[in-house]
DNA sequence: CTGTTAGCGCATTCAG
DNA sequence: CTGAATGCGCTAACAG
C-alpha cells in the first residue's frame, strides 16, 4: 500500500477532506475539482484502503455466507447467485463452511459478532438443534438472512422452499407409479426442510390412504458409509420398500449405489426419487426421478432480501419469508411440472 | 459494535495499552494480569475490531479465491480444500467468480490491489490471454498463487495437475480401445490445462502412429447450446469420430447429451472420455470413462502455499510449482490407474 | 465550495 | 512489568 488520499492531496495542492469528498462525490465539491483529483487518483493509481474506510464507517461492505457443505449442486448454485447480486452491488462475499457441525456454525456465529461483515447468509448444519449462538448474532444487530435450511423459532428473514409440497408431491408421484411401501429417508429430524418435506410424505400417504409405517421412516447423518450401511439392511430383505424418497441428494445417490451394489433393479424393484440438484439429469440413471429447487433464484433472492436490510437502514427488522417454487422431474419423460 | 479495549482498561483500571499486549499474549505482561484481562474480555464478551486491527497492522488475515465458475465439481471440491486450511491458521475467505471472463478477471485483479486481502489464489478463466492485470497485482507486493488453471508466463507459485500425462493417458486409453478417430475438445487456448492436455493427446497419438488430424481438435465456448452445436455438427455425420477425449467436464457431459439427442450408442459407436470431478461416478452411463483430479488436495496445497508465503516474511518470490497427479477411472471395470 | 480538526479501535513506539 | 502518546487511512462534523 503505497499512494493515499494524503499523497494525492499533496500532488493536487488541495486538503485532504476535499480530496476524500471529490473522490465520493460528493455534492459540495465543484465539477472541475472532482475531475482533477479523479484524474490524479487514476494517474497515481490511488486504491482506497478499504479498512480505513470500514473502521470509520463502520461497515464493511461484506456479507458471510454460512453453509454446510459446498460439493453440492444445491450450494454451489446458491452461492453463484449470492455472489451474482453481491458483486452488482459492490459487496464482498465471505465464505464459512460449517461441515454439518454444530459446533463449527457456533464458532462461526459467535465469531461473526466481531464486525466483519455487515450481515449474514445462512444455511443451517444438520446437526443444529439449538439456536443460541443465532440469537446472540442477530442480538449484535447484524442482519441474518436465512436461505434453504431455515430457522423457524428466530424471527426473521427465510428464503426457502415449497418443502411440503415437494415432499408431497415426490410422494405421490411414488404412489402413483404403484409403490406401496415407501420409505423417506430423512437427513435430521431438526431440520426444516426435512421435516417439512417429511409432512409432505405423510400427508401424501394419508391421502392415498396408505398406512404411515413408523420403521420407513429412517434418519441418516453425515456419514456416507454409515448411510449406505442402514440403506443396505432397509433393502436386503424379502419385505424391503419398492419406494424410497430421499430428502437430499445424498441420500438418493446412497440408495441408488446400494440398489446397485445389492443388484437390486431400478425401477423395476425399487423406485427411487429425491431432492437434488444434479445438473446433468441426462447422464443419471432414466429410472431416477427427482425434485429440483430453483438454488441459483434462492441464492439471488436471499442476496436481495439481506443487501436490502443493509442499505435502507430505516427498515426496522422485517420478517419476511419467500417461498419458491420445485420442480418435479420424472425420469423417463419430458414432462416438468411446478406446483404451486 | 460496543466493549472495545477502551472500556475493557476502565473495567480492570489498567491502560489500553496494556490490555492490548495482554490480548496478544505479549511477553511484557504478567500471567496474572494477563489472566485478569481475559477474564474480563470473555465476560463482557469484548470482540477486537478486525478492521481496526488490519489498518494498524496493515494485514487482513484474508484471501481472495477468484475461479471461473462455482458450479463445477472441481472448483467446489477445491475451494472445500481451500476452506478447511484457513480456517485451520484462522484466515478468511473471499470468493470472486470471472465466469470465464477476462473482463471480470481483470476488474477483480485490479480491485484486489487496495490490500483487502493479504494474497490471492486465482485460476485463469478460459478467456484471458494477456496478464497485465496479473503482474500489476503482483507487483504491488500481493502474492498471488496460480491453481489448476496456472499462467505460465508469470513467474511464481503454481498448484496443478499432470495435465500432460492425464490427456496421453485418456488418448491412450481411447486407442487402446480401439479407436481410430480421437477428436480433442477444447476448452480454450489459451489454458495451460487444455494446451497441456492436448501435448498428451498428441503425444499419445504419435507413439501409436496415428495421424493428427487438426480437424479433429475443437473449440469451444462457456456458450452450452453453442458448444453442443459444434459436437452436432462433428458427429452427424458418416465419418464422424469413433472417440471424443474432452479437457473438461462440461464438455463431456456435451458430448453425451448430442449422442443421446442423435441416438448414437455410447461406447459401441462413439467412446467418451473426459476430466471430471464427478463424485457420483456410479450414476453415470458406465461407458464414460474420466480423468479425476484431486480437487480438494490441490485446494489444500494451493492455500498452504499461499498462506506460508504470508507468514514467513523473509521468504522472498518463491517459484514453486507443485503437481499433482490425475487418475484414470475407466467405467464398466474397477481398475484404477495413477500415474507419474 | 474548501480547509481544519477530531476521532473510528487498535498496536506500538518510547518512557518510566 | 505498565502507562502515555502517536498514528494506521479515512470520514465527518464544524467552521469559514
Amino acid at each position: 500500500m503505497n499512494v493515499d488520499i494524503k499523497m494525492l492531496a499533496k500532488h493536487l495542492r488541495l486538503s485532504i477532506s476535499t480530496v476524500s469528498r471529490a473522490l465520493r462525490d460528493s455534492y459540495e465539491i465543484s465539477a472541475k475539482t472532482k475531475q482533477r483529483v479523479k484524474e490524479m487518483a487514476a494517474q497515481l493509481n490511488y486504491q482506497p484502503n478499504p479498512y480505513a474506510s470500514s473502521l470509520r464507517k463502520n461497515k464493511s461492505k461484506t456479507i458471510a455466507v454460512v453453509i454446510p457443505e459446498i460439493t453440492n449442486n444445491f450450494f454451489a448454485l446458491a452461492i453463484n447467485g449470492i455472489e451474482y447480486i453481491s458483486q452488482e452491488k459492490k459487496y464482498h462475499v465471505l465464505i464459512y463452511l460449517t461441515h454439518e457441525s454444530l459446533l463449527k456454525e457456533i464458532e462461526v456465529a459467535n465469531h461473526l459478532q466481531n464486525g466483519r461483515v455487515d450481515g449474514v447468509l445462512l444455511s443451517l448444519s444438520a446437526e443444529t438443534n439449538k439456536y443460541d449462538h443465532l440469537v446472540n448474532l442477530k442480538a449484535t444487530g447484524i442482519p441474518v438472512v436465512f436461505f434453504d435450511r431455515i430457522c423457524e423459532s428466530i424471527p426473521g428473514s427465510c428464503i426457502t422452499t415449497d418443502d411440503f409440497e415437494g415432499g408431497f408431491a415426490a410422494t405421490e408421484h411414488l404412489i402413483l407409479c404403484k409403490c406401496k411401501k415407501i420409505a423417506y429417508l430423512d437427513l435430521s429430524r431438526h431440520l426444516s426442510i426435512s421435516s417439512k418435506r417429511m409432512q409432505g410424505y405423510v400427508a401424501a400417504l394419508n391421502k392415498h390412504n396408505i398406512h404411515v409405517d413408523e420403521r420407513l421412516i429412517m434418519q441418516f447423518s453425515n456419514d456416507v458409509s454409515a448411510n449406505e450401511e442402514v440403506i443396505t439392511d432397509a433393502l436386503d430383505s424379502s419385505d424391503r420398500p419398492d419406494g424410497i424418497f430421499a430428502s437430499v441428494e445424498k441420500l438418493a445417490i446412497a440408495s441408488y449405489n446400494v440398489c446397485e451394489k445389492l443388484k437390486i433393479n431400478i425401477p423395476e424393484q425399487v423406485k427411487i426419487i429425491g431432492f437434488s440438484n444434479l445438473e446433468i439429469s441426462s447422464l443419471l440413471n432414466p429410472s431416477l426421478s427427482t425434485i429440483t429447487q430453483p438454488a441459483y433464484e434462492i441464492g439471488k433472492q436471499a442476496a436481495l432480501q439481506l443487501l436490502r436490510y443493509l442499505e435502507k437502514k430505516n427498515m426496522t427488522d422485517v420478517h419476511e419469508t419467500i417461498i419458491l417454487k420445485s420442480t418435479l422431474i420424472p425420469r423417463g419423460s419430458t414432462k416438468v411440472t411446478s406446483f404451486k
